[in-house]
DNA sequence: GTGAAAGCGCTAACAT
DNA sequence: ATGTTAGCGCTTTCAC
């Protein structure tokens, strides 16, 4: 384990000039202490740099799920662009709860440069103390309520109106939602934006079709079982994320309920097995990989120039990708609403 | 930013008392102490305590590919044992590659306790020069060759014979793998045990039946359409890993190849989704939380007793998960061998 | 361009 | 049980 005394000593050079060798400069006897370097291994001791200079060369992102793919992705996509730089990725997953993000938030400070964060909570003060202390943070996929805050996301509004334009469209009167976390921006955001599509198009959803869930697959699952107890069925449903795409198809699979003949059901977020699926699942899809992409290179922004900015919100354009577990109401339903402006009923494809 | 010192004045007592508390010592100005830490937000200076005292309370793990649910699973069970503890988690891709493996692991040099590691390749000396170094390092789902080394492991070898020999029980004798790289543990392992319980069982496999890939996705879907080209085509295929198993179904779904009527195919590791595709791949499964997990609990017996040791290697077991993938040989085949001791053949489930 | 010296915040030895 | 002292390895003035 040299240090750079050793090296120093080695080619006849003052700690000093070896640092200055490390960090870039011009130095008069470089080749001696490039030598030097190699033959002992000499390894910068980060935490000695660390305390000294205040920068890490460290940055975080902390989401709430490893496990789920949408946030591999972004993962991903931040990777490629820290590739080959100076930085350092680490991840922590904080696995829905404001507490455990908490935690993993108090271990990274004083370790990285920034944190590029998915906050479990919109209304999370977690965050914001970062943001206070100076930190550098990024959020991604989810921000504040309080905001202004540096932001990468999607048009989750107008995905979740897409698909229920695209239920509408079908034909669909009686539709369901499986929600995610209202206290999340993409909770609230997709709520939000299917019911406000639905009503505004004179459509009015029923409370017990409307389930407040946590997007996993877990919750998409039960959320599924109570929707098919109920006496009326709905037709359709919307389910706001991945996860809980899943666990409402492997419901609906274990109830031996055909989809989408039954049961249409549109997701958000692709799924990578979607295509080779017994019923492929119709899906509002966004870019992941690109997400993170963003995120990191607005993170390296930061990190270059730290002065006070107005904070940036990038939002990513979402599409629909239609395969076939959507498809026209096949029986009779008992719509609540005779008129959809513009949409001729039972209208497909 | 509070320091030690900006505490100890508070409190009226000296820096190393404070340091004392923090590490859970009793104190006799206990209570002053806790609350000038708590009026000034003190939060020990992370890279000052490493410099020092030389552990940095952090575990790292470096996995090949935090995109695939296998180590996104492995990570969740290294989180759940670490989970209260401690230790931080950090997690590090290396995109299957050995250099960026050694870059990752530079950085990760002098931040971390120890490192849990599924390296890039066998032959790795990577590793080597970690365990060298005195670093603490547990193996998790491929080690290396020159071992002993510390390593939790599942039956690669009884796993992929198992596979083999569900498939010469349905009756297929014209049998294909697509392999992962040779110089992985897992590679390797399912290679030799799968062709070894093939031959064994006196049914040659052809070479042209063989695909060396990469395990990614990418890699199994282009192998399985040089197998499709092939002018006699086999009946029956071996995914050494989820990820090829879903690029293998994919090319077989856009060939409009049926799966198992023309091609049966038997994947290793489970998918999520397995129960909702067209056509549920049967799979030889392993626990794959529980493998973190143990790697975990290993990790922090080495971080507690860092004494010289016999090197401890967990190999778990693996199941057959039968699903509809899999059935016998519909059309005649070119049987190049005709008998398979105790194994009627044609004989289904 | 280079070296000497100081010090980042903490903990480990030693003394009390 | 507590304070004093020293120093972990590095970077950064400040002189030259």
């Amino acid at each position: 384990v040299a240090t750079i005394h050793d090296v120093a000593k080695r080619s006849a050079v003052s700690a000093a000039t070896v640092s200055r060798f490390m960090r870039g400069e011009r130095v008069r006897r470089e080749d001696a202490v490039r030598q030097a370097i190699a033959e002992l291994g000499y390894r910068p001791a980060a935490a000695a740099r660390s305390l000294r200079s205040g920068v890490h060369y460290a940055i975080a992102v902390v989401v709430p799920d490893v496990t789920n793919p949408f946030f591999a992705a972004v993962v991903k996509g931040m990777e490629s662009v820290l590739r080959g730089g100076p930085y350092s990725l680490f991840l922590a997953n904080t696995d829905e709860s404001s507490e455990l993000e908490r935690d993993v938030i108090a271990h990274l400070l004083g370790r990285v440069d920034g944190i590029v964060l998915a906050p479990a909570t919109e209304h999370d003060d977690n965050p914001q103390r970062l943001v206070a202390a100076g930190l550098p943070v990024v959020f991604v996929d989810r921000d504040l309520v309080d905001g202004p805050v540096d932001s990468v996301l999607v048009d989750n509004i107008g995905g979740a109106r897409l698909a229920a334009r695209h239920l509408l469209q079908l034909g669909h009167r009686d539709v369901a939602i499986i929600s995610g976390p209202l206290n999340t921006t993409p909770g609230r955001e997709r709520y939000e934006g299917f019911v406000n599509e639905l009503t505004g198009s004179g459509v009015d959803i029923a409370k017990r079709y409307i389930e407040m869930s946590d997007f996993r697959e877990s919750g998409g699952y039960s959320s599924m079982l109570r929707l098919l107890a109920l006496p009326e069925r709905p037709s359709a449903v919307f389910c706001a994320n991945n996860l809980m795409s899943i666990g409402a198809l492997k419901a609906l699979d274990d109830m031996r309920v055909d989809v989408p003949a039954e049961m249409s059901v549109i997701g958000f977020d692709d799924l990578d097995l979607a295509p080779l699926m017994r019923s492929p699942l119709t899906v509002i899809d966004r870019p992941s990989v690109e997400q993170g992409a963003i995120a990191a290179r607005m993170m390296l922004n930061l990190l270059a120039d730290p002065a006070p900015h107005r904070p940036q919100r990038v939002v990513l354009p979402v599409q629909l990708l239609q395969r076939a577990s959507t498809s026209a109401p096949s029986r009779k339903t008992t719509s609540r609403s005779s008129h959809v402006p513009g949409l001729p009923a039972g209208s497909a494809r």
